[in-house]
RNA sequence: GGGCGCGUAGCUCAGUUGGUUAGAGCGCUACGUUGACAUCGUAGAGGUCGGAGGUUCGAAUCCUCUCGCGCCCA
């Protein structure tokens, strides 16, 4: 051995060396001639891009933990595997973050002007964006770093362009004034994806529009018709009520609508109505949308701030009227006593105005959803805008149908149906921002007189391509950011070029992503992968859990409960944070992560690191260094334990692989330690401790040291995805067997095939009957204090056969492993005082132990075996006893419970015939 | 209001198409420092699978209702 392994693992030690060494090695790096002209089978990742202002923080480490390892097993099963990382530049929030900047040297990014602005936030970015990068690189994390893009590099600008061009040309981007969501706070519209709406308690308030005198009649006879919208004021007037959330929008109104077939107020249809607090009059429309149910069955009219009044107004023909400024205060269009107010402040203004002119009717509390930006969470106000949007429908079919017929499978699947959903409801979608930070629209307009060209155009203009003015200007807005992340799949490849990279690695295999951004981005992606490339960009959907801490809430750098995986890489090593995080990582579950013990919290990962570090030092000293045979060349001197191995080998390989295949990583986690710690490390290595040192031979110690540098090999392959240092670590440090080839490293050594052949159930039973027998004589010799070092007698009554003899042939093993200095078949009754025990099988297990046993612990410890014993047995008799079961129940199934039945009672008959011994005097 | 998910050991979760003596990790108890590992070993305690009905020979698993949590969409 060239050094010695310290006892402890020391991941810092040892993984920044080895991650650099993959590095330089090329390891990650694919290049479109693998596939184009080497023929490897490609296997495509694209990172989910983290925002350019982002830190590390546990969502990533999970997300990018989930990406590696399917890309280190891809790499391993030989696949060309390529994870293309990059960062996208997140408009708004980065904006923000530039403008918070700003204000603490007491400017605002108008004081700068927008070219200097735009200079400031690459500078930011050019400070911090892709630490991120250089963070995951920490964790691990086997990206093919030559491909790092980022969304404003100048070729993925070109696909943003070439997008918005040939979308206009086939009329589905359009322009147009509708109701938008609008931030104040950030003074941009979003898209109905980037506003939360966040349960709230309200109040519902009602306000009294005055009915004229000319239908007054009419609002007597309503009234006594039992209309309870209508009611009389002090000085006699009639009125009508209206609810709102939003008082001061009422400043805004410019019709009030009923339902056209609602009786109650047919006669008031095109009455005018005067507005109170304003000298305007509006008219009282009828309309399908309303419903005579809810409330009153009479509501206001809002059109510049309400959706659904927008599309009321515009089948009724009222007016637009906009009575809000940008930051949502209230504008010139209403009275003087309300100009200049905020929002809130108006609305409380107009409450108080209404209450002095008899006119508000109170307010209930009311749960209602208040739409918030999903970035700064200021309260969204509906707006009259003009935007560009995206016609989605027809961009929609084709991603519906990718799902509906199963080219596109989600994970869970339960994610199919919200996905199908969205897309059968699909909305328009809101593109343009009114940010500086971003895409600028590639739109000019011509302002000479009369022309009023508009020209979406892929190289940039310098004069009116209709009337050759020079007098153009461009949209001053940019492109939502999502507008560019949903080329990310093809744009990183190089599109719209015909590149190498994108015939050799589109469309891709599998995306792994949060749930949350399912329509954000994952919806859109595969939209824009059909009509623009004709294929859907991935076919596998992964959406994992999100982060939690201990209290199920999200991790959040508000709430300050968030943990740095940094530090954790720092505490723990990489492995261990992949390894915890993995061993949580259900498919459709949350995963809880306490950020106030972290030791508890990473205990998982940090205990199985080490023992495999333990595992494998022991192996590595115990094998030494002479030359290792060949599995083949030992075949002949394989002994149980060796067939139990390989056989155990061979069916956790097929299981961790099926559980890989289904994105069951949790499982896959789950069978390997299993394997490694229960059967490898547990028995095996106990087992095989004797025979290394000679004790039985030299062809059971070479037999041994094969096996032993074989299964480890194969251990180290099948968690290499999740703890790839330690493991290759390790791996290197593996003795290789004469004549057989080692692989380059680790990371590519062929993922291990299951081996049928080794599958060997005799020898698992055998391993089993031993580990039985073995486990009893330890619980006895617990349960009366002998000592560890001393050795014990055993005496089995009724074992014969098969059973017998592989047990004979164990004696060695159980000495090693039980101290059990004599192995004796016989009566136990000549053979005194002593503590018995009853195997599966019904044989009687007695260990003599004169002076130790306490008799009356002994009864008492046998009726409680025997009470158990019998609970069992009525359950399996109670079965077959049942007519019913016996006749219809499968064959196996009933001879199962037969033979359940007969060893429950085989083993209470003996316990009992022991027990009615020591109870006679 | 519509849709989805979850409720199994003190905690976090497994449990595939209904048939297991219902599992794991952490925590807990007892014992243990004989050269892989105390970030460990050995043994153990701990669950009538949220509740009520139903289907079935058989239900943690399927159906209905119900209670309690969470998420998404309006």
């Amino acid at each position: 051995m060239p050094e010695a392994l310290p006892t402890r693992l020391e991941p810092q030690a040892i993984e920044a060396p080895l991650y650099r060494r993959a590095r330089e090695r090329g390891t990650f790096h694919l290049p479109a001639s693998a596939v184009l002209e080497d023929g490897r089978d490609p296997y495509v990742i694209v990172i989910p891009p983290p925002n350019v202002t982002a830190v590390l923080h546990m969502g990533h480490g999970l997300n990018n933990t989930i990406q590696d390892v399917l890309i280190r097993w891809k790499r391993m099963q030989g696949r060309g595997a390529l994870w293309i990382p990059g960062t996208d530049h997140a408009g708004i929030a980065t904006q923000n973050v530039v403008e918070r900047l700003l204000g603490e040297e007491g400017k605002t990014r108008f004081d700068l002007g927008r070219e200097a602005f735009v200079e400031r936030v690459w500078v930011f970015v050019g400070e911090t964006g892709g630490r991120i990068l250089e963070q995951l690189e920490s964790i691990g994390a086997s990206c093919d770093w030559e491909r790092t893009r980022f969304t404003l590099d100048e070729g993925l600008s070109r696909a943003v362009r070439e997008v918005f061009v040939s979308l206009y040309e086939e009329g589905l981007v359009y322009r147009g004034e509708y109701i938008i969501n609008w931030c104040p706070r950030c003074l941009t519209a979003l898209s109905n994806e980037e506003v939360e709406g966040t349960d709230s308690e309200g109040m519902l308030h009602r306000l009294r529009y005055p009915i004229p005198a000319s239908h007054s009649e009419a609002a007597r006879r309503a009234s006594e018709q039992g209309a309870k919208a209508l009611g009389r004021l002090t000085d006699g007037r009639w009125y009508l009520t209206v609810s709102t959330t939003r008082p001061e929008t009422m400043l805004g109104d410019t019709g009030v609508a009923v339902h056209p077939k609602d009786s109650r107020y047919a006669e008031f249809l095109g009455a005018r109505l005067l507005l109170p607090l304003t000298e305007r009059e509006i008219p009282v429309v009828g309309d399908d949308w309303v419903d005579p149910e809810f409330g009153t069955g009479i509501v206001k009219v809002t059109p510049a701030h309400d959706p659904n009044d927008f599309e009321v107004a515009r089948r009724t023909g009222l007016e637009f009227l906009n009575v809000m400024t940008a930051d949502a205060h209230m504008n010139d269009a209403v009275p003087a006593r309300f100009r200049g107010l905020d929002r809130f402040e108006a609305r409380k203004a107009v409450i108080r105005a209404l209450d002095d002119e008899g006119l508000y009717g109170g307010a209930e509390a009311h749960r209602h959803s208040v739409p918030e930006c999903y970035r700064c969470h200021t309260v969204v106000e509906p707006r009259l805008s003009d935007q560009w949007f995206v016609k989605m429908k027809p961009l929609a079919e084709p991603a519906l149908e990718a799902s509906r017929n199963g080219t596109i499978t989600f994970y869970p699947s339960h994610k199919t149906k919200v996905y199908e959903d969205w897309l059968e409801n699909i909305r328009d979608w809101c593109i343009s921002r009114q940010l500086w930070w971003g895409h600028r629209i590639p739109v000019w307009y011509c302002r000479s007189e009369g022309c009023g060209e508009v020209m979406a155009i892929r190289v940039d203009p310098t004069k009116c391509v209709k009337c050759g003015s020079a007098e153009i200007e461009q949209d001053p807005d940019v492109l939502d950011t999502w507008f560019s992340s949903w080329l990310w799949p093809f744009s990183v490849l190089g599109w719209p070029e015909k590149t190498d990279d994108l015939k050799a690695f589109y469309p891709g295999h599998t995306l792994v992503t949060a749930p949350e951004i399912l329509f954000f981005w994952v919806a859109r992606m595969i939209m824009a992968g059909y009509h623009f490339l004709g294929e859907t960009p991935f076919r596998d959907v992964f959406l994992h859990g999100t982060v939690r801490d201990a209290k199920g809430r999200k991790m959040s750098k508000s709430l300050g409960n968030g943990i740095d995986p940094i530090h954790v890489v720092d505490r723990y090593g990489a492995d261990a944070l992949r390894y915890t995080v993995l061993s949580m990582c259900g498919v459709g579950t949350d995963i809880h992560l306490d950020h106030e013990d972290l030791d508890v919290t990473f205990a998982p990962g940090r205990n199985f690191t080490n023992k495999l570090w333990n595992a494998g030092r022991f192996t590595l000293m115990s094998v030494g260094e002479s030359p290792v045979l060949g599995l083949d060349r030992v075949a002949d001197h394989l002994g149980t334990a060796d067939r139990w191995m390989l056989s155990r080998l061979s069916r956790t390989t097929r299981e961790v692989t099926q559980a890989l295949e289904r994105f069951r990583l949790h499982e896959a986690v789950e069978r390997v330690h299993h394997f490694f710690w229960g059967d490898f490390a547990d028995w095996y290595l106990e087992l095989v401790k004797a025979r290394l040192r000679g004790e039985e031979g030299e062809e059971s110690r070479e037999a041994a040291r094969s096996v032993l540098v074989h299964v480890f090999d194969g251990i180290l392959r099948l968690l290499h995805p999740m703890i790839p240092f330690v493991t290759e670590h390790l791996w290197d440090r593996v003795p290789w067997p004469e004549g057989i080839e080692r692989p380059a490293s680790l990371l590519v050594a062929p993922w291990p095939e299951p081996r049928p052949t080794w599958e060997d159930g005799e020898a698992e039973a055998s391993m089993e009957g031993v580990q039985e027998v073995v486990t009893a004589v330890r619980r006895l010799r617990k349960e009366y204090g002998v000592g560890e070092g001393d050795a014990v007698t055993v005496v089995l009554k009724g074992m014969r056969g098969e059973r017998r003899a592989s047990l004979d042939r164990e004696r060695r093993t159980l000495d090693q492993l039980a101290k059990v200095s004599e192995l004796v078949h016989g009566n136990p009754a000549a053979h005194g005082v002593g503590a018995t025990a009853v195997l599966q099988d019904g044989t009687e297990l007695f260990l003599p132990l004169e002076g130790l046993v306490d008799l009356d612990r002994e009864r008492t410890r046998l009726r409680g075996e025997i009470d158990k014993l019998e609970r069992q047995l009525r359950g399996a008799e109670g079965k077959l006893q049942n007519e019913a079961f016996v006749a219809k129940a499968p064959d196996e199934v009933v001879a199962k419970e037969r033979e359940k039945a007969s060893s429950f009672k085989d083993q209470r008959d003996r316990l009992r015939e022991k027990l009615a011994g020591l109870e006679r005097p």
